[in-house]
DNA sequence: CTGGCTAATCTTTTT
DNA sequence: GATTAGCCAG
């Protein structure tokens, strides 16, 4: 095994592989590469069998990386198949899908996503006839998540409550348990939770996957909550073969119950704990890391550690101050535009602490005809039409599946309303029937007539594709829902511009299944399978290799790095956010954001903020971030500014001479055409149109036109591909 | 029961 | 400003 290309402590970490052992790595230190290799020498230098080995990560992108890069390295890819890289939900998935009946839920339960927990939570308010304005689903879900990461079961958490809300939240918290008890689902919180009961319960199931599992890798340990961190102890105490990396100033997942202690800790837990830190940055230049190490530093309850770089010297940091969000999306539009000269758009992303704050940017690029692809935001699995579809699929699984049932019964529109509903709930929670069981005995419950039949044609309807789901690709099965449900023919009479952006979203559904259905064969699982994978998939994973600039969250940045990084939005009351300014620890952990997105850059950060900007309707002021002045001046390029305003007016003046600059074909510099209304244009991408309008000046000056196949669209005239005809 | 209106809430971040 | 939930009239 060829470890020539290591540093010594690199090679440490890879050949410390017996006992516990805490990787302390900081951004950029290249620990994906010692977690790979760890692997791959285990196997090949070790005779460790591959089954033996067990890697955990939080993303679904994390661990298919890691497959990739672990099998680029192991020759046998059999072996390499052999080896469990996966999420912990994912891996407790597996788990429980083997054993979970020990506790009493069907081995084929379902998995519940935010907007069923939701709806869960809210019918148990109207049950106890609570006003949802006094108790919000959030706080209570939030509450309930809590606890359950803190494996608090509803009894404890009653016994133990302080309080009139407290002690009505544990109450729910109990009808919540019970309704996904009954329903055979699980939660994102289950998923971990119930592995350790079903480990506790039954010590012979725990023997086994300890058995199996004798090197165990942690990846961002630093962001384990209480369970993950009992559920990681549980399966590495016999053997005690457990590697865990992290990066304590990288911890930003506080709010979702993780605890940066598990990582501080971890010599308390492990006295003979190997600790090797990995220090040495290969990704960012000098500049940029001495920037990182300022912001941090001014955490106080940090251990603190020496990150170097091998990149000395590296281009100043470049800040805008914009009048506006608008201005400042323009400003990193015009700066996009002017390093595309020497970057690919993939090579840029955009940061923001908040989705809401991707909208401006947005804005600038489309007018601008910057390519660009988001990540987060408006997601396309809890799209409407998305979640209708995947309900039907769910009931022709399982049609005792309340949740699913319920979301479906009246959709598309076939007059079934709330009373119905409710009566069929009721008579099902009375006589323990599900919804679906409660429709043969509707005569009894006073259901109308008309209703009645509508029911059974839904019950038909729904057996029929259950038959064919037996015998159909998912595709061809989506395709009979969509067909057989009326959804598709609903939407194609509507023909709105949302309606048709709905069949255009079903369409990309398909492309999902169809790469399922090449992976898998036509078999009575196929749509279990589909379903149980589709569960953990999230919107996140669809991080494309498509060039554009990226634009995300800075938390959604954590693990990524490009050439040119832009902060926007460097205020305080956004970045510092508002509602964790007066508190300390939430400070540091916004601190720590800070970091990971200064840290994602290779070459160059740009950081950037407004004046004022609008928030919820309403324009307001907001000061420079404090994060921002931790920056020592001399890092940051001073009259940038200035002129860079002045000389932005026309991304292609040269500047001051030099002349290295080499124009992407892409641009286009419009400033010495004039348009008016009426004018017949062609666009690059949209086609033949005519302007309709025409405002602003100078730069900011935007025409608005009528593409004959786009439809109209608002673009800025000196940038956008733009030709006059005739 | 449906569709349209008003009001409230939203902007933290996600498996 | 925009989306969404809840309310009310038809």
């Amino acid at each position: 095994m060829d470890l020539s290309l290591m540093n010594k402590e690199q090679k440490e970490a890879i050949q410390h592989t017996e006992g516990p052992l805490l990787i302390m790595a900081g951004a950029g230190s290249g620990k994906t590469r010692v977690l790979t290799h760890r692997i791959a020498y285990l196997l090949a230098e070790k005779g460790v069998p591959p089954y033996n080995v067990l890697a955990i990560t939080f993303t679904n992108k994390a661990a298919r990386e890691m497959k990739d890069r672990v099998h680029a390295l192991i020759p046998n890819a059999d072996d390499a198949h052999k080896i469990w890289i996966s999420t912990f939900h994912s891996m407790c998935v597996r788990i429980l899908r083997r054993d979970i009946s020990h506790l009493g839920y069907e081995n084929s339960f379902s998995i519940l996503d935010p907007t069923d927990q939701n709806s869960v939570v809210k019918s148990i308010l109207k049950n106890r006839n609570l006003d949802t304005k006094q108790h919000h689903p959030r706080k209570i879900l939030s509450y309930i998540s809590d606890k359950k990461n803190q494996l608090i079961d509803p009894a404890e958490a009653m016994s133990e409550s302080v309080g009139f809300s407290d002690g009505l939240y544990s109450e729910i918290y109990k009808d919540y348990q019970e309704i996904l008890y009954r329903n055979s689902s699980l939660d994102f919180d289950d998923l971990i939770m119930l592995t350790i009961e079903l480990f506790k319960k039954e010590p012979q199931v725990l023997e086994y996957y300890q058995n199996r599992f004798q090197y165990i890798h942690v990846d961002e340990y630093q962001d384990t909550n209480q369970a993950q961190y009992e559920l990681v102890s549980l399966l590495s105490q016999k053997y005690r073969n457990i590697c865990v990396v992290g990066d304590s100033d990288q911890s930003i997942y506080k709010f979702r119950g993780a605890n940066i202690e598990n990582i501080l800790n971890f010599e308390d837990d492990y006295p003979d704990a190997k600790v090797i830190f990995l220090e040495q940055n290969y990704r960012s230049t000098k500049t940029i890391l001495d920037a990182a190490n300022a912001v941090i530093g001014n955490n106080t309850s940090r251990k603190p550690k020496d990150l170097r770089t091998v990149r000395q010297g590296g281009k100043k940091i470049k800040t805008i101050l914009a009048d506006s969000e608008r201005a400042e999306g323009q400003e990193i539009l015009r700066h996009v535009m002017d390093l595309s000269s020497k970057y690919s758009y993939s090579d840029m992303a955009v940061l923001y602490r908040a989705n809401s704050q991707s909208r401006a940017v947005e804005d600038a690029f489309v007018k601008g005809s910057v390519p660009y692809k988001m990540i987060g935001g408006m997601k396309f699995y809890s799209r409407m039409e998305i979640k209708d579809l995947m309900s039907y699929l769910k009931v022709i699984q399982n049609p005792h599946d309340d949740i699913s049932f319920e979301r479906i019964i009246n959709t598309p529109k076939r007059g079934i309303g709330l009373k119905t509903v409710e009566k069929l709930l009721n008579y099902g929670s009375v006589n323990e029937l599900s919804m679906y069981d409660a429709i043969k005995e509707a005569d009894f419950i006073g259901i109308p007539k008309g209703a009645i039949v509508t029911l059974m044609k839904l019950e038909d309807m729904i057996e029929n594709l259950r038959k064919k789901s037996k015998f159909l690709s998912v595709t061809e099965l989506v395709d009979e829902v969509l067909e057989d449900t009326g959804y598709i023919s609903v939407l194609e009479k509507e023909d709105t511009l949302e309606s048709r952006s709905r069949i255009e979203n079903l369409e990309e559904f398909k492309t999902v299944t169809r790469e399922f259905d090449n992976d898998n064969d036509v078999s009575d699982e196929l749509l279990f399978n589909f379903l149980s994978d589709m569960a953990l998939v999230s919107d996140q994973d669809s991080v494309e290799a498509d060039s554009g600039v990226t634009l995300m969250t800075m938390h959604a940045s954590k693990g990524l790095e490009f050439k040119v990084i832009f902060v926007v939005g460097l205020e305080e009351g956004i970045f510092p956010s508002q509602r964790v300014m007066f508190d300390e620890d939430e400070l540091e952990e916004e601190r720590r954001l800070m970091y990971v997105a200064l840290t994602r850059a290779e070459d160059q950060l740009i950081l950037s903020r407004a004046d004022s900007r609008m928030i919820y309707g309403k324009i307001e002021s907001n000061v420079e971030s404090r994060f921002l002045k931790e920056i020592p001046t001399e890092l940051i390029d001073g009259g940038v500014v200035e002129i860079d305003s002045k000389k932005a007016q026309n991304p292609f003046a040269k500047r001051g001479g030099r002349t290295h600059r080499r124009t992407p074909t892409v641009l286009t510099d419009n400033s010495g055409v004039t348009f008016k209304v009426g004018d017949k244009v062609a666009h690059k991408k949209f086609g033949d149109g005519i302007i309709s309008n025409i405002k602003g000046e100078g730069d900011s000056k935007e025409l608005d036109i009528i593409f004959t196949k786009e439809g109209p669209k608002r673009l800025l005239a000196n940038f956008a591909p733009l030709e006059k005809k005739e």
